[in-house]
RNA sequence: GCACACGUGGCGGAAUGGUAGACGCGCUGGCUUCAGGUGCCAGUGGCCUUCACGGCCGUGGGGGUUCAACUCCCCCCGUGUGCACCA
């Protein structure tokens, strides 16, 4: 039996080198970027002086109480490669991670399993710590936080006075010198006070309640009465984004209806053009600002009369539903089973029977209607039908259509609405374009042509307990007073039932209730605003948990500020276009990684409180991340047996028959699948489990060598051996398996400089372009070649170590310290290609477009050297039949091309 | 239906107008070993031919531009994402 050797880069051995510089990093502070005073130096005076600063942000992470599985840290390892690079290369480097711990999920969590949300709020934190500490992440350590936290509620209900207290000017200059700024509301109120700007009534004979109102009507955070989907079954309103296509709640899944509610907004529509106009200058996918552009862009429709219940209502209806919809009815789903008495002509009793839902209405319709289905959505919650009743009119059936666009406000009035020109125009049911579609219908007479942005504004309460609690109470007469920032923070306060209450899910009559509304002592305040102690009540609503993710990327600048939410100094030195030339005017954090389902809703509802902030004088940038880059997905296989029951992954064989793989479980034929990575597919794999088998190195380096980050991958768990072997290789090369001990030559031969120099060169760029794939790529052939040596030069020893440091760190630590070195890679520099002496290369020779011969090749050959040499070579003239060729294509050192009389073409 | 993206060996992928298949997995052969595993060395797109050299074909399909196309343009097929009923 041959022993292992007692130095081999082990499972067991990296785990022990992990640990140790996981340690020692911590320790000494390592990842402790520096801020331009105050409170928060590296504690080392490394970063002291000039170093210029580089902002890397992660995609705020949600605690989830189900842990992480190895889909999860992509992102992470992305991040943490390029601060480790940056680093390297002389910058001070900002990364830190807080979590976003407000939210119905932690709510959802803490009431399935019986707890507070903040007991497990807590413990999901600190678990989803441990697994990825043990990965070695670059974070600051002390610029962590939670939204829960109450130093960090305290600044978003600041930030929140801010937009109530102030209103959108279009035509006051902004600090760029453009038209268009936020302003304090004080101003708005001076301008009405001395009648600079008028009023319907004169501003002094208003009640306190009407200008309020007025008010109200300019706030960029306000109060109005809106419609707001209500879910009795979670017992909580819901914005329009989560809700779901088929009108159910996107958590749970449960009917949604339309509801008259008194609610915050933010006005984000006063935003719109400069929302669109700043996404030019970002470098950002284009295929994610194209999502936003598309979401608060124009879109072009028609504005027609409606008449809903014998009443003329106006309704826009945009381009694309006229399109495919040319004319049609629309009726909520409610409705649907009234159907057949409003319909004319009664078209037949087989599909009125029994059909009360959508679906079985739809479903009775389609089988029973002797007309073809023109269209078909989802083929089940919706459809259009043409020549109903001898008419072209397509009807429109949705659990999701009481639209008050529509006039449809509430079920009371809801009866139906029609087209009035429906009649008398009925229009064709196909358009070759949108264009032709809504000029048809403008010539019908179907009604105006007009552009709207489809933006709207963005509703901001919530009737949860697992929020932040406004800064607002309310006077007897039910007016509203902003609470003074030194009332900051609102706490939640203790309720003996935080859950919200639901209803039947059914219940279209019930009302929400805040959970917050519960706690008498707290709803019922005396205070003194500065007129002396009143009575007040407090708003019980809570905010979405889009608030805390709106600028947490502010707060790791000054975590701990009390006098700011972000100190102005830290802002102008990290986020301040002029200290970094690649952002140009814009600014912002330099890289944002995350995933694209971020696109829109997170990423506009951020850039509209920096503009706001922006516009106030807060902050130094126009933009709050310069860089975006989505990284893709971990997919994974699964595995189905004859019935169709998925399998445990873990346990699948592959066999190779005849060529190809085949899948095997306990003896039996599988089939493979692609999906997901959870438990319902049994193919889950967490960083537990790779850290025990391989290490954390390793499964950094399998998961950066995959694919391109930005591409969705699979995970394949047999895949990772080659990473694994990589690493072993490299450890064997500098570091002597039996002793431990690093065993290196002195001297360098011209071949592997030559090689490391190309290395150097490749991998950098890769690195720059966030390509870890072939970076790695390019250091295994390098590792590859060192490997055939007799003994490794320190030289290309140092070099690899410092080039792979990146991705992964604690190996390369481990080999640094035993080349010799005493202190951290984490501020070597990132070695830069030196000049090979020996420049020669290979060109090759075309023939009408095909290699036919290759020569070794000075690098600063000349083209006519290059010609000749290529012309008088004996394959060359063969296949050139002797005779001059035709065309000669030149270009030094790499290729000549040339064209035969027989084959080739000329111009 | 509209918009965008993508399509390369048995698998993940590389090459963005200039040597297609880097690198890894898997597979084949050899060495090490009692054996398995690990490790090491060599090979590995298909077809034809061969001791060998070599030749032909090949990046979803068809057409085009070019001395030269995985790469650029047009058409088709397929896959994925977004949009639609919220505006």
């Amino acid at each position: 039996m041959i022993e292992t050797p007692s130095w081999r880069y082990t499972p067991a051995l990296a785990e022990k080198i992990e640990l140790k510089w996981q340690k020692k990093w911590a320790e000494e502070g390592c990842f402790y970027a520096a801020n331009a005073e105050g409170t928060l130096t590296d504690g080392q005076g490394r970063l002291a002086g000039e170093r210029k600063p580089y902002t890397v942000l992660d995609m705020f992470p949600f605690p989830s109480g189900k842990g992480l599985h190895v889909g999860h840290p992509l992102g992470y390892i992305a991040t943490d490669f390029v601060s480790r690079f940056k680093r390297m290369q002389g910058y001070n480097v900002l990364h830190a991670l807080g979590f976003d711990a407000f939210g119905l999920p932690a709510e959802q969590f803490a009431i399935a399993t019986g707890q507070h949300p903040r007991k497990t709020t807590e413990e999901n934190i600190a678990n989803m710590r441990r697994q990825l500490s043990r990965l070695g992440l670059s974070f600051d350590p002390r610029r962590s936080f939670a939204t829960t936290d109450p130093e960090y509620m305290k600044w978003t209900q600041w930030i929140f006075a801010r937009l109530y207290s102030s209103y959108y000017d279009p035509d006051f200059r902004r600090p760029d010198g453009k038209k268009g700024c936020a302003r304090p509301i004080k101003e708005l109120v001076k301008e009405f006070e001395s009648g600079k700007r008028k009023t319907e009534k004169p501003w002094e004979e208003m009640s306190e309640r009407e200008k309020s109102e007025l008010l109200n009507s300019f706030r960029l955070a306000y109060i109005s009465d809106s419609f707001v989907n209500w879910c009795p079954g979670l017992g909580t309103v819901l914005a329009n984004e989560e809700v779901t296509r088929e009108g159910k709640s996107e958590r749970g899944n449960w009917p949604v209806y339309r509801k008259k509610l008194r609610q915050w907004s933010m006005r984000i529509t006063a935003y719109a053009d400069r929302l669109l106009e700043d996404l030019d200058g970002l470098d950002w996918p284009e295929t994610v600002k194209a999502m936003q552009k598309n979401w608060i862009g124009k879109c072009e429709g028609l504005k027609v009369a409606l008449e809903v219940a014998g009443k003329g209502v106006e309704a826009f209806l945009p381009s694309p539903a006229l399109f495919s919809h040319p004319s049609f009815l629309v009726l909520p789903s409610s409705m649907a089973p009234q159907l057949p008495k409003e319909w004319p002509e009664g078209t037949k009793e087989s599909w009125k029977q029994g059909a009360t839902s959508p679906r079985a209405l739809f479903s009775a319709f389609k089988s029973s209607h002797p007309y073809p289905l023109a269209h078909s959505m989802d083929g089940i919650f919706s459809g259009i039908f043409s020549n109903v009743a001898g008419k072209n009119v397509p009807v429109f059936i949705s659990d999701y259509v009481s639209e008050p666009h529509l006039g449809l406000e509430g079920e009371e009035d809801a009866k139906f609405a029609r087209i009035h020109s429906i009649d008398q125009n009925p229009l064709p049911a196909a358009f070759d374009s949108q264009e032709e579609a809504i000029k048809r219908a403008e010539e019908g007479g179907l009604g105006q042509r007009e552009e709207r942005y489809r933006l709207r504004d963005w509703l901001f309460s919530r009737q949860r307990y697992w929020g932040e609690p406004f800064p607002i109470v309310y006077s007897e007469d039910g007016t509203e007073h902003l609470l003074p920032d030194s009332f900051l923070p609102v706490n939640l306060p203790s309720l003996p039932d935080y859950k919200p209450k639901s209803f039947d899910p059914e219940d279209s009559s019930s009302l929400p209730v805040a959970p917050l509304a519960r706690n008498g002592d707290w709803v019922e305040v005396e205070l003194d605003l500065g007129d002396g102690l009143k009575k007040y009540k407090r708003e019980t609503n809570t905010m979405p948990n889009w608030a805390g993710s709106c600028w947490y990327y502010l707060r790791y600048l000054s975590p701990r500020d009390d006098n700011h939410f972000v100190n102005p100094e830290e802002d102008r030195y990290f986020l301040s276009p002029f200290h970094n030339k690649e952002s140009d005017e814009l600014g912002g954090v330099d890289l944002y990684v995350g995933g694209v389902e971020h696109a829109v809703l997170h990423l506009l509802y951020a850039r509209f409180w920096h503009k706001v902030l922006y516009d106030l004088g807060y902050l130094s940038s126009r933009e709050p991340f310069y860089k975006l880059f989505n990284q893709g997905y971990v997919q994974a296989y699964a595995y189905t047996d004859s019935r169709g029951q998925y399998v445990p992954a873990s346990q699948v064989e592959c066999r190779f028959e005849g060529g190809e793989e085949a899948f095997y479980f306990e003896g039996k034929k599988v089939n493979r699948e692609f999906g997901k990575m959870g438990k319902s597919l049994k193919n889950m794999v967490t960083p537990d489990e790779m850290y025990e088998a391989y290490g954390a190195d390793t499964f950094r380096v399998y998961e950066m060598s995959m694919g391109p980050l930005s591409e969705s991958r699979p995970w394949n768990l047999k895949d990772v051996a080659g990473s694994q072997r990589f690493l072993q290789r490299l450890w064997r090369n500098i570091v002597s398996e039996d002793t431990g001990e690093a065993c290196v030559s002195e001297e360098m031969d011209a071949k592997t400089r030559k090689l490391l120099n190309r290395t150097i060169k490749g991998v950098s760029e890769d690195m720059e372009e966030m390509r870890p794939n072939t970076a790695i790529a390019k250091l295994i052939v390098l590792n590859n070649h060192l490997t055939s040596l007799p003994a490794c030069p320190r030289e290309a020893a140092e070099g690899m170590v410092k080039m792979l440091f990146p991705i992964a760190p604690h190996i390369c630590e481990e080999l640094w310290e035993r080349l010799g070195h005493t202190s951290t890679l984490s501020f070597a520099p990132w070695p830069e290609a030196g000049e090979s002496a020996e420049e020669e290369t290979v060109a090759v020779v075309q023939v009408d477009g095909k290699v036919r011969c290759r020569l070794s090749v000075p690098a600063g050959i000349g083209e006519r050297d290059l010609e000749r040499l290529a012309l008088s070579q004996e394959a060359v003239k063969q296949w050139l039949g002797g005779q001059e060729p035709l065309k000669v294509v030149c270009k030094p050192p790499k290729i000549v091309s040339l064209v035969s009389r027989k084959g080739g073409k000329e111009k």
